[in-house]
DNA sequence: TTCTAAATCGAAAACGTTTTCGATTTAACG
DNA sequence: CGTTAAATCGAAAACGTTTTCGATTTAGAA
């Protein structure tokens, strides 16, 4: 029952332990005849190399971390899928941590990834994190690290988002295309880059068309939850607050779907009374009514890419080569629904 | 930069490595002043014991694997979350495996788990999955086994499930209840065991309240994926097949959803001309129209549950004691919503 | 046959920790 | 001061692998 170890091949054959371990990884200098017949005993004895011993040697786990802020979340399980998938495929398995948005927490699942010395760290931030010391000290014990989708812009690494200015700017022109005049946006908590990016793309195509960009428009999460809750929270205030809103722009299709669950139960029309746009198309914004237009976000292709560029600093490292970090920029792409019919 | 080891530290205050490890751990025979001053010079050094050396020395990792058919899935993102959080706090962490629902790939990645020595495996097993020789190999090498959900009764280990043939009765009982006397019933695929309790606990239902059960009404998933698009080709289906109907059990929400979907598309009015329940609660059930009457299920407490039993098992192999299997039924209730009003 | 080169093997160190057990020092007491 | 017990320490083995480098054997050529 106990494990197989090199040991008793090695006994068993009556050869040395350094033959035995040499034939199993093919070294030229011990003979065919001995590869062959060690590889069938061990084969036989059913020999798995013990990875805790071989990680001691090599100094490699073959195991690299994610953290991430939520897991139960259709974008964020989408990019799991694809680093999972891709990991695998190299041979790495994943170990996965979240934060659940919180600084503190982050930082602590940092240290523990470092003590259980993986082979390089992904990340995406959590809201809270506006210091970046936890990450720097990845990148001085040389720990490769790639950021994505929740970056730090400061930070010095590999990095894969999307053009999240860009695609908000698409998303507002489109409802200034369809007609809005006067456009609202919800937007997400105040330190996330993508959240900043994002407003900043609406304001940028309002200006751009020579629409007012009124600050009193804007309703920032406070409570740092992009809920459906907060969705109908804001929907419900912009009603009171101002009668003739006819677009929203809205940070995420979560809290969207939440907006257009209020707007409609207050009698508003859509997308006749206000168009809704929302971002990241979740595959519930295809199914509810009116479906939702929406700004869709390669979340499988972000999780392939991100382990990819890990995947190529680890390699560089072992050489010894210099690295060089890339920000990878992923296409968004503008997914016209229901809600914005004209 | 390079990592700090015990021997620098014992080097630097002149004394052996054995004193420094046990100070570190506080072994009640190095004298308080040392273990005091080891204490310091670790810290100061950044001291980090080396996970490989330990593993290697403790024979554990303190790492668990976890196979899942999918990821990206309300039910099963949120039994990972209840995991990671729980075996978190027990200071373990996991390495996540998506199985995608092939037997091929499950067998390899519990070898994959195995020859990296983890300190257990949690699995819900693939649809195709209808050999239990890759878990019996697990079990028999003395790893810790768990299955949750999609478990396979006959392999001797703990398990978390909920009881299907109940929550299946009980959902049907209800379409019944609100006045159904045609009900069919969309099930998952013919392998998996929890797509047949729930068959048969609505086939149970009816008989148990003298209504007929024709065969004619049960609807296969064929194609092993319970998807939106199975569920609007069911419905089309079964809108051809049976106008009589007035009731529909659906094995997952997805497929409800999309059954839902369709029959709308063609005209059917619902709750009015046909009920529909689904199974899982995921959370676009309460924000679609109508709003979706299904059975609950407790992922996050599925998890978190799972790991407990794992860990149990874990302690007590390490004490050599014996270990008696436990198989855990969680509750499940019926969220009553539109589609089913009366 | 003898010499040289190539082929084949194995001893040993190393990775960094944990733990056993014996050695040494200190304290306590008569 | 001598004896004994308690307190404190460290040498060494062990975990199982990888890899260097020297040793031995074999084959080939002269």
């Amino acid at each position: 029952m106990a494990l197989v170890t090199l040991k008793q091949i090695a006994e068993k054959l009556g050869i040395s332990i350094t033959t035995v371990s040499k034939a199993l990884k093919e070294y030229p200098d011990v003979s065919k005849k001995t590869r062959k017949l060690v590889r069938e005993t061990a084969s036989m004895l059913n020999y798995k190399p013990n990875s805790f011993a071989v990680n001691l040697r090599t100094k490699e786990s073959k195991i690299i971390g994610l953290i991430i802020p939520v897991i139960v979340h259709h974008f964020f399980s989408s990019v799991i899928k694809g680093i999972v998938a891709q990991a695998e495929k190299k041979g790495y398995l994943v170990i996965i941590l979240q934060s659940n948005e919180s600084y503190e927490l982050e930082k602590k699942q940092i240290d523990l990834l470092l003590s259980k010395r993986v082979d390089g760290i992904l990340i995406s931030l959590a809201n809270e994190t506006a210091d970046f010391k936890h990450l720097n000290q990845v990148i001085s014990q040389e720990t490769p690290l790639v950021m994505f989708d929740k970056i730090a812009k400061i930070v010095k690494c590999s990095k894969v988002i999307i053009d999240d200015r860009k695609a908000a700017y698409k998303a507002t022109q489109h409802l200034i295309d369809i007609g809005c005049k006067r456009i609202a946006h919800f937007r997400g908590p105040l330190l996330p880059q993508n959240s900043i990016d994002r407003f900043l793309g609406y304001k940028k195509a309002l200006i751009d068309n020579n629409l007012e960009y009124d600050p009193s428009l804007v309703y920032i999460c406070e409570c740092g939850e992009m809920s459906f809750e907060e969705g109908k929270k804001n929907a419900s205030q912009l009603l009171k607050d101002h009668k003739d809103i006819d677009g929203i722009f809205i940070n995420t299709d979560l809290v969207a779907i939440g907006a257009m669950t209020e707007l409609i139960k207050q009698g508003v029309k859509i997308p006749e009374d206000i168009s809704v746009v929302g971002f990241s198309n979740w595959f519930m914004a295809s199914i509810i009514s009116p479906s939702l237009t929406t700004i869709n976000q390669p979340g499988l292709e972000m999780g392939k890419n991100s382990f990819k560029l890990l995947y190529k600093e680890i390699k560089e490292r072992k050489k010894k080569k210099t690295i060089n970090y890339k920000e990878l920029v992923l296409e968004t792409e503008l997914v016209i629904r229901d809600s914005t019919k004209n």
